[in-house]
DNA sequence: GTCATCATGTAAGCCGTTACATGATTGC
DNA sequence: GCAATCATGTAACGGCTTACATGATGAC
């Protein structure tokens, strides 16, 4: 699951762990609220398979030695970082993702579009990275999705109509907010598979 | 967590362990996805400190011995499982919580309310049981979840306004749907709140 | 010169899942 | 009688978090 997310992002661009993890959070949102502890080792698993690499962390296209008054600090530290490749003395370590990475990918989205967990989160990530997948395949996902939320809302809109008598406002009242923000979801996943739908007979 | 899940709900009913997942499921909905591989070790904990009690596992008032012809199913269990108090040979293990019960679901549950975990699985359970957290650290709460609310909308609008050009139509609809989702979320705390502050200033 | 932030990593331990094992009850 | 569901439990294993350790960089 992590290494998904993590070969997905390195698809789009390079990354170093840091800024990586930034990048979890605001693509993926709540989902992967992955901490170092487990990014890094990630990061070591997946370059030890050879799915990322680890390269040279160059800044902005080489001033070669120019001093400059102004705001240097940026220069600056490109040249620290130049100072050895691939990583200087404990300097950022820039991942890029290799074929093999490519493949791996490919071959761990594809096998969660079609089978895998189906949280939230798991889905969310899916989601994600949904362009990568296949339209078939896509649309199925959707769909499946599609279904395990109707049910989930059938189920507590039940669940409030039987004994909506006896429960306290409080929890009626979040029973019910969990089902509108449900359905929303759904006529939204309806949408979007309308218009996948639509690109697919053209 | 998981613990204070099963108190809360026990607080409202006897239940046995197999109900339990179930009511888990729909009551805390998508949260507590809990197998019975961590659910039955969680009871034996609780109960082994006393916070839980197995009692009799009696079903409909005893009517003793009346055969029917009719779907007499029910009856018959309840027979069964009459055999031996607090549990049949591998029958039902209906659980109640006890006074101590009571306190560390009380404990716990002011613990959490008031700084604990801040995903979404774990606010959505210290919700379900709102009702019973003082009224001031409840709102205190709430505006908690506010605020982090918020800054994940600003978050996901910045991140979708800044480089919305280059990002692919998927990524974007997804993000922006999140977005929306977050900010009816907001309101509906907004709502929440208010309400809070009306009774409280009564 | 010191504090916050950036940046990477390791180790211990928790929490929960999966897989396995067992057995009763009900419907067909 | 056989399958599905109800019902409880154990054991192994895995992934992630927390806490710890280290060091560079930038701002004041």
């Amino acid at each position: 699951m992590l290494e998904l997310a993590i070969l997905g992002l390195l698809k789009e661009q390079e990354l170093h762990g840091y800024e990586l993890k930034k990048q979890l959070v605001d693509r993926l949102g709540p989902l992967s609220s992955v901490s170092f502890g487990s990014l890094y080792p990630a990061l070591a698993r997946l370059e030890a398979a050879g799915a990322v690499k680890a390269i040279e962390a160059r800044e902005a296209p080489a001033g070669a030695g120019i001093p400059m008054t102004g705001s240097l600090g940026g220069e600056l530290a490109a040249f620290r970082a130049r100072r050895s490749a691939t990583r200087g003395s404990r300097g950022k370590k820039v991942y890029g993702i290799t074929p093999q990475g490519e493949a791996l990918f490919e071959e761990l989205l594809v096998a969660e579009a079609q089978g895998g967990a189906d949280d939230d989160r798991a889905f969310g990530l899916k989601l994600t990275f949904a362009r990568y997948i296949p339209r078939p395949a896509r649309i199925r996902m959707l769909e499946r999705r599609r279904a395990l939320l109707e049910e989930r809302a059938a189920r507590s809109r039940d669940s409030v109509r039987e004994d909506g008598g006896h429960l306290d406002t409080y929890t009626r009242t979040l029973l019910e907010h969990r089902t509108e923000m449900t359905e929303q979801d759904i006529s939204w996943l309806d949408r979007l598979i309308a218009a996948e739908r639509k690109e697919a007979s053209k």
